[in-house]
DNA sequence: TCATGTTGTTTGATATAATGTACTAAATGA
DNA sequence: TCATTTAGTACATTATATCAAACAACATGA
């Protein structure tokens, strides 16, 4: 979950530090200022992207270069630092453990559901696929005018293109496990 | 040719006309405000790599989606829109037919040197090779304290990572065709 | 030892990226 | 026809990206 500036900031100083290159050498090859280059080194500027094309093209290297996270082996989500999403209502909780990635091409997220909370996704914009699994509590989903009831330990996958609803009808609690899968990939 | 914030601009444009999105609609996924969104496809803007990156995320596309340009089938370098590249040396000129692009990973140019005239290259600060066809003149080439003469004709081929030097001794005009080919591929 | 480079940072000025609000024009519907 | 919504643009304001020049810290060498 690092911002993409810090992303750009790592990558573009190990690439200067492995080419034994100062501020100055890439400033020249770039047409960068010096000033700038520091400061998105130190993660302390936003560049533009015709800055980043700049550095990319006088370096002979890919955007992506500068702008794909180095993958680290292990990936270990802690409870501290899962900050829920505000989806503009209080009875539903959705907690991004793996927010999409473009890399990846897919998102994994939980939902909670307050009894009697109900939910609309607009839909994606883009051939998708979802896949639901509860795991606890009842889901009532509407798809393409249908109700489908899906009930703890079952799970659902439809194609999630279109608009679709959630709706928790009983009293208690309701919890899902979602994953959407996206069409494009790489970066 | 086309400048980076260009090719944004109408990647973003094709996208959302493609989708049959508002730019009202765009934002709200985005988190980027409609202003911002409509200066970008009218290329009035140079959004910053954190824009970028929201408006990629929030449309769950690559950030290359945005940032390659769309491939044609043709590119006719024309004559008139070919300008020279400043060498810092009257007597040397270089004519940047295909200049570097990170989805081909090589370069093509002509260089022209009047007589006489002597041209230090630093070095590629990559794995790269380089490719010199004598097309006019001879050329006497510096590589690795090893002097190599090419005649008009010949040609020559080397591992460009080192310092080299160019140099033409005669009085007459040399030209030399340049390739170089880089490492990393893709963006 | 002093002078001269080299490397990265700081400073101050300017251009412009980014936002929210207000506005115009077109589409929709009763 | 008039009112209401929707879609994109124009405007004013704030935040900040970008640069050139000055600076400090350290190395280099004569």
């Amino acid at each position: 979950m690092k911002q993409i500036h810090e992303v750009v900031a790592q990558n573009l100083a190990a690439y200067r530090a492995k080419q034994h290159m100062s501020l100055d050498k890439v400033s020249k090859l770039t047409g960068v200022s010096k000033t700038m280059l520091s400061q998105i080194e130190k993660a302390e500027s936003n560049p533009t992207i015709t800055v980043l094309w700049k550095i990319s093209s006088g370096l002979r290297i890919p955007l992506s270069a500068l702008t794909s996270e180095v993958e680290t082996k292990v990936d270990h989500i802690r409870r501290e630092y899962l900050t829920p999403i505000d989806t503009g209502n209080e009875a539903i909780t959705i907690y991004p453990y793996f927010p999409f990635d473009t890399k990846r091409g897919f998102e994994l997220f939980v939902m909670e559901f307050d009894g009697k909370a109900t939910f609309l996704s607009e839909g994606h914009y883009q051939q998708s696929e979802e896949y639901i699994l509860v795991n606890e509590g009842e889901l009532q989903l509407l798809i393409d005018r249908e109700w489908h009831v899906i009930r703890e330990g079952e799970a659902i996958r439809f194609q999630s293109d279109a608009a679709h609803t959630y709706k928790n009808a009983t009293n208690t609690r309701l919890s899902l496990t979602v994953t959407v899968f996206y069409q494009e990939k790489n970066d």
